[in-house]
DNA sequence: ACCAACAAACCGACCGGTCGGCCGGTAAAT
DNA sequence: ATTTACCGGCCGACCGGTCGGTTTGTTGGT
């Protein structure tokens, strides 16, 4: 006697829901928004073109879905850059960083192409808020964790720990995207690991030699 | 008595070409490329879509065409980037080099949108030889130009110059992608004239205060 | 009995691409 | 200098097929 989940219609309504939004990442992340089809969805999704217009008013708001899905994950604790960010101290962490870069547009890299297909096809209406909001959040983060006046103390004179926190975070989002996304193997012309070191000696002591003053 | 200019077919050929190129950027960087449909294009050129495909093959040549002018353009001397690099001392000049990426990206704006529609919607086949390619542009460029050597004994030990002017360019024009392209101005926090100033002095000195070793 | 979950037929608009043919510029033949 | 033959630029109709969204109807859990 096999266990069969009895599945209520809730059940089964939050299954088709989430099938239909995995079956949409996927083409919008390929194909762009206006060039997928909600035939492609349904189709992918397993369900009808009507079953899908049941569980969403329009084609938008499965996009609109996908994006908030994507922005809910990188503001929870556990999402794995806010993790790297969190368990060492900054800068002494960068490399650590660099990695969680690189693990997080790997594992999410059909979200990181819907803010590409926002930017293009919705004039970036969707991300902006996001973007804006970004160093606010990382200095929420940074107070919350207490790494903000330990951290200020250690920076060069006048210098603020955001800019700092998000000209690492950017880069290292920045190259993977380009490795990961472009697909474009060590475009600095050297390995993957070399470029993550390089990088963070450069941002934490800079690419010239010392100089006595 | 009107200088009506004669207009060979050639020209008015050429002319019409131009059209078509002008006005699929147009649409390919607002609704990418499988959105947008030929009819839009012939219509934004002023000309029919049987013209259209009298001067073209078919659509994706146009969009690929649109891409050789852009990295074409980027690959000359001329252009605002490369002038920025050639004519000052690297890193002292990182603030213009901060200045001339806002130029580009302000001035090429539909030309990197582009860019991301190739990413999502051919899977970066188009820009993938571009930027595998561009370490090595850099390291020719700063050897016919003769910096290689001095920038190298300026450099951390074992710093490649490559590394630095691909680290600096990167952020930069990342940084104005996302001020231009998203439309979020000021996402670091603070003003732009005070953030390229801070990446300037991060790249060059490091975020850390000096010490002694 | 009722309503959520689903499928399928359907709508008018639009898609990329092709086609036949018109027209004016170009050049060889006269 | 004129005629004639040709060619490239150009247009609009047309092809089979697909689009986002709606409507109608069926099924099955509650």
């Amino acid at each position: 006697m096999v266990k069969r989940p009895p599945q209520t219609q809730g059940e089964r309504s939050e299954r088709s829901r989430q099938q239909i939004l995995d079956a949409a990442l996927k083409w919008f992340s390929h194909r762009g928004y206006g060039a997928t089809s909600v035939r492609d969805i349904a189709e992918e999704a397993g369900l009808s073109k009507g079953n899908v217009y049941h569980h969403f008013p329009d084609k938008e708001t499965i996009f609109r879905a996908l994006l908030d899905r994507y922005f809910q994950a990188m503001s929870t604790p556990e999402f794995p850059f806010n993790r790297a960010l969190a368990s060492g101290t900054f800068p002494d962490n960068l490399e650590a960083l660099g990695r969680a870069a690189r693990d997080t547009v790997r594992d999410y890299r059909e979200y990181v192409a819907l803010i590409y297909v926002d930017v293009v096809e919705f004039d970036g209406s969707h991300v902006r808020k996001f973007y804006a909001e970004m160093a606010d959040r990382f200095d929420a983060f940074l107070k919350e964790h207490g790494m903000e006046e330990p951290l200020k103390s250690r920076l060069q004179e006048g210098l603020s720990p955001i800019s700092a926190v998000m000209l690492a975070t950017r880069i290292f989002y920045n190259y993977f995207s380009i490795e990961i996304l472009f697909g474009v193997k060590d475009h600095f012309g050297k390995g993957t690991d070399e470029v993550v070191h390089e990088i963070s000696r450069i941002l934490r002591h800079g690419m010239l030699r010392s100089y006595v003053p």
